[in-house]
DNA sequence: CCACAGAGTGAAAACGCTTCCACTCCTCGT
DNA sequence: ACGAGGAGTGGAAGCGTTTTCACTCTGTGG
């Protein structure tokens, strides 16, 4: 802990002016450009702050001007290959636009969660940008509510990224893909190859992006005039432990079924090697499909038939709409398409 | 860009202190906890920020406090699997004391590097973290070395993780994974499975991490009595894209090699595509090995063999280390242990 | 030749906080 | 009973910038 590692003395403003022969305030002029100033002086301040190897105190900075150009993301976890594509993606946008971009991980836990966004606080944060899917508890409505209110109020902003808005009034943006399509349509794609007996693996009740993917199955199911006892979903939560298990368990059960539906792309990772172990083949026995298309899905064994949600697209939205002009055209609620990519987990069942 | 949000006035410690009946001194010694204060004034003064939900202004306090507990990261990509457990427990363990962190993306180009380490002196980071293997050149090495001069005459410090120092005296600290040792056990495994002929795909000459492993690779080569001319590298880089071409190359060139060594596990899954798009399977015709065990690398086709190098360990180290008495015993370089972890992508050649 | 615009500049205020210094009370020990 | 010491407190300095305000110079049109 306690450890200052011994700092000299810092090169102000003040060293450079004096160096330059000016006054501070033509030292600061000629260093920010914000007012204009000879040519001749501009070069010699310039000059005496290279020497000098002057670095601004961005602190004194943000004190007068009154905040600072920063955005954070927080998200479940950064080594989860669609949250660190979304977190890639506001980096970029916000990096294009000079804002300094940090990002926080709370492992799912809200006490860390709050903790995250107050430091974002202190720090002159005015862009929060909250990240993926959630169980939508009164607890968590009330945190959001608050943290809106609280931003809002100090000349922030919320942004939640790949989930709704727990309620229609308070102050946030929110951009999100839409999982009840992409889930329908990979559903159908599933149903035209002839699978009448899909199980959905990977349920989360109460979470808004599974839930979502949960609904767009069902009317998938319902439209292709299937009854509602058509449809199983396992709710088993996410990540690739949790596939594994789950699946492992199904296949104990039951056979009584062609095709899963898994909840995300790491929940078919593990019922991929479920079913391998089991000793069964993808898609031969049973075909397979996952959600969000992560960068190595195509290395699934077999390629994983997923839906592609654009995570770093959905980042760059994310800061991009939250900047402009809250007066402009566009609403706070936006939708971004996804699609479905084709590879070797799905077959007709009962084919070769 | 233009745009202000219109913001309202913050409220301050001074209002905190009013409306508690202290003074700023007193109500700054109780939120702060710096200076002891009666329990009574203190609650006063909590209760009181609480009602106003005061928000420290982080920049005044890191202006008189002179600095602040900040890290910073600097990867190429953060999307890249091994970079994200690094930067994973980098935060964690940053998080753990109380730090901030964040992380920034250069893609490669020095100039972004440049510009975020700048970035973060002006924030007042106390620890830049440049991770990953990189080619040093001599703009490289004078980047290094302003950075470390830098960062260390303002109470700073510069820590290479991933990458040795490129020169030993400049003031940087050091924390690494024996990559040479790592190659060679993955290649003594190799050849202990009867393979003779191993090729390794991924060279990036000048790339410290990649330099290494061939050398790993080479010593091993050597150790078992093979002639130079047995090994054979494959200067194709890194990423996933990479390897897939290159090995589609190699393919059509010859088949005299019955393993390939993979620089990573990215070049890995590009190798593994490719063969199987030759119509060859891994590993009955062809063994391959990768480097990194990154957390999708057991759900390759086949899973992969490979060398695990802690990631989230190295992260946390790097921080751990540079965090503590910089007196202290250990010196100023660190080797990280690998160890190999056997999947299913080896087999001795001409098995069935 | 004079008023006057405007460019260039510096002194100083302000941003919100922590901490040094000085002051006032108490409570002890003698 | 009296001085020393200490706890509790407030005033004010100072952290490094930016920006406002006021001032001094030019040069220009009348």
């Amino acid at each position: 802990m306690g450890n200052d590692m011994g700092a000299k003395r810092r090169v102000t403003i003040r060293d450079v002016a004096e160096r330059a022969g000016v006054s501070m305030a033509t030292a600061s002029r000629a260093l920010s450009g914000n007012h204009p100033v000879p040519t001749a002086t501009r070069a010699r301040v310039l000059r005496a702050a290279r020497d000098l190897d002057y670095v601004a105190n961005a602190h004194a900075r943000a004190l007068v001007g009154g905040g600072r150009k920063m955005a954070a993301v927080v998200v479940r976890q950064v080594t989860s290959p669609f949250y660190a594509q979304v977190a890639e993606g506001v980096e970029a946008e916000a990096a294009d636009r000079g804002w300094l971009c940090v990002v926080g991980a709370t492992g799912g836990d809200p006490q860390r969660e709050m903790e995250f966004v107050q430091l974002m606080r202190e720090e002159g944060a005015r862009l929060v940008i909250l990240v993926g899917g959630v169980v939508e508890d009164d607890a968590y409505r009330s945190r959001v509510a608050h943290y809106a209110q609280a931003l809002d109020s100090s000349g922030g902003r919320l942004v939640l990224c790949g989930r709704p808005a727990p309620d229609p009034d308070i102050p946030a943006l929110v951009v999100e893909f839409d999982n009840e399509a992409g889930a329908r349509a990979i559903t159908a794609h599933l149903l035209s190859a002839g699978h009448r007996r899909i199980v959905f693996l990977g349920g989360l009740p109460g979470n808004t992006a599974l839930d979502a993917r949960v609904a767009g199955y069902r009317a998938a199911l319902a439209e292709h005039g299937l009854p509602r006892s058509a449809g199983r979903v396992v709710d088993c939560g996410l990540g690739r432990a949790a596939g594994l298990r789950a699946m492992t368990e199904l296949l104990k059960e039951t056979r009584e079924f062609t095709a899963v539906f898994a909840g995300d792309d790491m929940v078919a990772a593990g019922a991929l090697r479920a079913i391998a172990d089991a000793g069964l083949s993808v898609p031969d026995d049973i075909s397979v499909v996952g959600y969000n298309d992560i960068p190595l899905a195509e290395d699934f064994n077999p390629p994983l038939t997923t839906v592609r949600t654009p995570a770093e697209e959905l980042g760059r939205a994310a800061v991009r709409i939250a900047l402009r002009d809250p007066e402009q055209s566009g609403g706070n609620h936006h939708l971004l398409g996804t699609h479905i990519v084709v590879r070797r987990s799905v077959a007709s069942p009962g084919a070769p």
